[in-house]
DNA sequence: GTTATTGCAAATGATTTGCACAAGG
DNA sequence: CCTTGTGCAAATCATTTGCAATAAC
């Protein structure tokens, strides 16, 4: 099993190469490229956060890109139809998109109960059994996501628990 | 592996075994047991159906119990607070609820990608190395789903698929 | 009686859409 | 040019909520 190394930031040469995919798929369908969805691209991939439109449209904001909240949603479609970009689900009541599959394309989340972190792990022995099982039942595989909720352990030992205290700092997931 | 067989009705008796569960928690909690969350609760588990909340307001208007959209809305969340009902993520865009956790309170979806088919499915292998990963990762396991989605093995092999042709007749998760 | 529940209609809030103008190719 | 993309503001639509009337207990 593989435990995802988060990592801060991502270079621009990889910015660049999700770019060009973008426009190898916009080619093909006869579309354009336009600078508002290189923008969005450049903000989405620069981090590996997982974000809802929302908190992706102030980060646009912030850093002066000027595209509108209708032509980021247009443009989130668009990434998702290009396999650019996956919608996950957090349970919350807002779309969350993971910028990730690319990297990891068969990656899965746990999502703490306690703090609402979410880490991203892959594992193949799920896999097999997922493919197992989707056959088993009579379908062929194409697409497997698991959820684990589960509790914190920091919190539970030593009382205290940093990503609690910053989600409820900063967070518009939990709001106590 | 276990694979659910789908019951077309639930029991009267079965039916008021939920509702005293209910009764329980609303007492727990110094609510008020009302016709109108019994009766909601009646068509819900009658059938052991996957619905959004908009299915099952039409289900109570046509079983002629009177029940507002708004008091359907709470007693959902009401019956979910109970544990007696869970949310599903089916990828749809309303919230679809699964009435089936009390039989069989660790099931799977997997959803046909071609016709909306939905296979319940328990596997003991899943759960135990989801019990693992979520160990290994330093959190105490809580809950886990696994969404399945496939491509139906019915239609690629003989061209056609029963359940394909009602879903595009009915379903309003297919709409070409 | 006191407090929770209901139904209505209005509010919310994320996402989508129509349309006139702008701008890729 | 011709067609697609953008931005704005308005529309959508599931879900939530405020409030006065109603009904548990």
């Amino acid at each position: 099993m593989l435990q995802k190394e988060s990592k801060t930031s991502m270079e621009p040469t990889v910015i660049q190469a999700i770019q060009e995919k973008l426009n190898l798929f916009i080619n093909k369908k006869g579309l354009r490229k336009t600078p508002q969805r290189d923008a969005i691209v450049a903000i989405i991939f620069s981090k590996d956060e997982h974000f809802t439109a929302e908190e992706l449209y102030d980060r646009v904001r912030r850093a002066n890109s000027n595209a509108s909240r209708a032509t980021l949603y247009r443009t989130l479609s668009l990434l998702e139809e290009a396999d650019l970009l996956h919608e996950i689900d957090l349970g919350g009541d807002q779309k969350t998109y993971d910028p990730n599959f690319i990297d990891s394309p068969s990656h899965n989340h746990l999502i703490c109960i306690d703090c609402g972190k979410v880490v991203e792990f892959e594992d193949d022995n799920i896999e097999i059994l997922n493919d197992c099982i989707t056959r088993r039942l009579g379908f062929r595989p194409a697409k497997q996501s698991i959820r684990i909720e589960a509790c914190c352990e920091t919190l539970r030992s030593k009382g205290v628990c940093q990503d609690l205290i910053q989600a409820r700092l900063s967070s518009k997931r939990f709001k106590k």
